[in-house]
DNA sequence: TTTCAACACGAAAACGTTTTCGGGGCCCTC
DNA sequence: GAGGGCCCCGAAAACGTTTTCGTGTTGAAA
């Protein structure tokens, strides 16, 4: 249908531009870059052409010439997750500032899936990739895939869900600092039976927001009760089981390391008449939207996801662009920071 | 460091293992696709040799012989939003499934990013691409970056916002349908001083709901009052405006077109100390995670993003792999269902 | 012994670039 | 008038594949 020579222009190579100017291709070549042996007159009229029918350099061939793509991968387990989302806004403005594209993989948490991810990745299109790395993988502890694309001499940087094992950039957040100044917040709001609604331990960031949570109990010589600690399995139909725990136990402060928890136990809570934070203070980890706009808004410790993937990208791109690699690999710890909302002041009504 | 032989070994190519072996590329070549031409034992030599170093062909030289990438674009106006989110889950199952993947790539709903987004996915890099316009796009009314692309013959699907003017293949959902529906929920629950908060006209989404909205007034024989009606042009910066609105205003009913005007406006409305349900029902559009876990819990329209983004990806995947390109274009309506929740159910208390 | 098919492989072109190198023409200088 | 520069430009290689075509060797049939 659209076969109109008026509409449809296909598009154009530099052997075309050659052929109709009946000029070399390397010629076409040098003028549009300016190269100073094309005499201006040819030049001109090279760059005129290749101006009114738009002509764009083909990405592919230039990436097979160089040797380099220009595009970086991103490996994320999920991404109906706004700390995933904002670590990609992160990666996707440095990687942009520095002129790579960003070709975003979804493991869903799945080991397989991961694999062919890296698989694909590693073969020629992209100059090097973030992981965040999934959560079957974390309790499988098999890293072979991850080892083989590295020992291949692709960067690579891991954020967030790291592994210990693999020695390569990572960027990470202090988890346990973080934690350990929320329950502390807790405890100088008045707290002293604080319930930690946590994951099983193979998840690293939720062993690490765990032992946050016991150093502070530590710090302020309030005894460890085994019986607060919960640890869900499966994230997604947690509800039930944070509903039950909370039932059954009288306490007065709360910390969840997800979002999602926070939101459970406070509606858990209410179902138990108890009002937060009149009753009960709440905080949570890893700010997003909800945090913020649910009732009463739940004080947080923010992850930073944004310039978690900022430095994450700067990392990467700084190897890739390095042609001496004797740098060491670096760990960038990102710091949290605790935003108060309502659900840890105890004074005045929930406003906004 | 990492120089050590036995750890590091780059990639191989056909050539390597062509001179490794004494035999040519193309031998090689051949071989590894078990073309007949190659003789049993030369055959076994190669691909042991293949399977023992790892080889795997590079995807750059593929895509320029092949004159295809097996790539997709995406691009999206925003991503920390959950309806973003869920589309690129879409195209993503639907991508790999079909062997292809994704490159994703942000506007941050600002024209000259997406006029460059479109630039480089058109110049090689992908095979075709979703697009969703962004919103000073849609303002502007400017759209010569995507006929220039279109016209050069790539393969092009609109998601959810999208242009009359262009043509091509499209997926929307039936956003008026979707807001009557709404509204007439919201009536037959004894709502009649309705109020909706919505966006300007020229983002088209928006208008659409707002006329779904008017529908069901028509329908029902309720007099518009203009004055219920609220367009917010600064949506990041609406609450203050949602509270003034809602403040002036005796209402029994309100209908938002997006989670984060809904809660806005209950938090608007418990400082005027009216409960949600009790006094006002809220309806709201987009169904995430906010909804779903707010108190209490919101009545939305499911818009049914990860549906939106298979489908597009599929018209997309088709429309690449049709080598003869006579087939209409086609807009594919995606229903939208209602999700009742607590907003609007009037006899109990909140609970879940 | 000659001929011819089948077999097994290699050479080369192609995809669209960039870049190195070489060479033809021109002008200037002795 | 011969030699030497300089100015422009083209040929060719290279990146890593796939594929078409050609070619040499072998074996068997005539």
């Amino acid at each position: 249908m659209n076969f109109d020579p008026l509409i449809m222009k296909p598009k154009l190579t530099l052997k075309q531009i050659a052929r109709e100017l009946d000029v070399s291709v390397s010629t076409v070549s040098k003028a549009l870059r300016d190269s100073p042996e094309i005499s201006d007159e040819t030049r001109q009229k090279i760059q005129a052409f290749a101006k009114l029918y738009n002509y764009k350099p083909n990405n592919i061939a230039l990436s097979l010439k160089n040797r380099r793509t220009r595009t970086i991968g991103l490996v994320l387990p999920e991404i109906v997750h706004d700390f995933f989302a904002t670590v990609i806004t992160g990666v996707e403005e440095v990687a942009n500032k520095r002129g790579y594209n960003v070709l975003i993989c979804l493991s869903n948490n799945s080991f397989d899936r991961e694999v062919m991810n890296l698989e694909m990745l590693a073969n020629g299109s992209t100059d090097g990739f973030i992981l965040s790395i999934a959560k079957e993988t974390q309790q499988k502890g098999d890293y072979h895939h991850l080892q083989e694309v590295i020992s291949q001499g692709m960067p690579v940087v891991m954020v967030d869900r790291v592994v210990n094992e693999i020695i390569c950039d990572k960027v990470i957040i202090d988890d346990s600092d973080g934690a350990r100044d929320a329950v502390q917040h807790l405890i100088d709001n008045g707290c002293r039976r604080i319930a930690i609604i946590t994951t099983v331990d193979y998840i690293s960031v939720g062993k690490l927001r765990t032992e946050g949570y016991l150093r502070a109990l530590r710090g302020n010589d309030i005894e460890l009760d085994e019986d607060l600690i919960l640890k869900i399995e499966d994230v997604d139909n947690s509800h039930e089981a944070i509903s039950q725990f909370l039932g059954a136990r009288k306490i007065d402060g709360v910390f969840a390391v997800n979002e999602q928890f926070a939101t459970s136990a406070v509606k858990a809570l209410l179902n138990k008449s108890l009002s937060v934070p009149e009753d009960v203070l709440v905080f949570s980890f890893s700010d997003g939207e909800l945090s913020r706009r649910f009732i009463p808004s739940l004080s947080t410790v923010n992850q930073h996801g944004a310039d978690m993937g900022a430095k994450a990208a700067e990392l990467l791109i700084d190897r890739i662009e390095k042609t001496v690699t004797d740098e060491e690999y670096q760990t960038a710890i990102v710091k949290t920071s605790l935003v108060e909302r309502e659900s840890t002041q105890k004074r005045k009504k929930a406003t906004v």
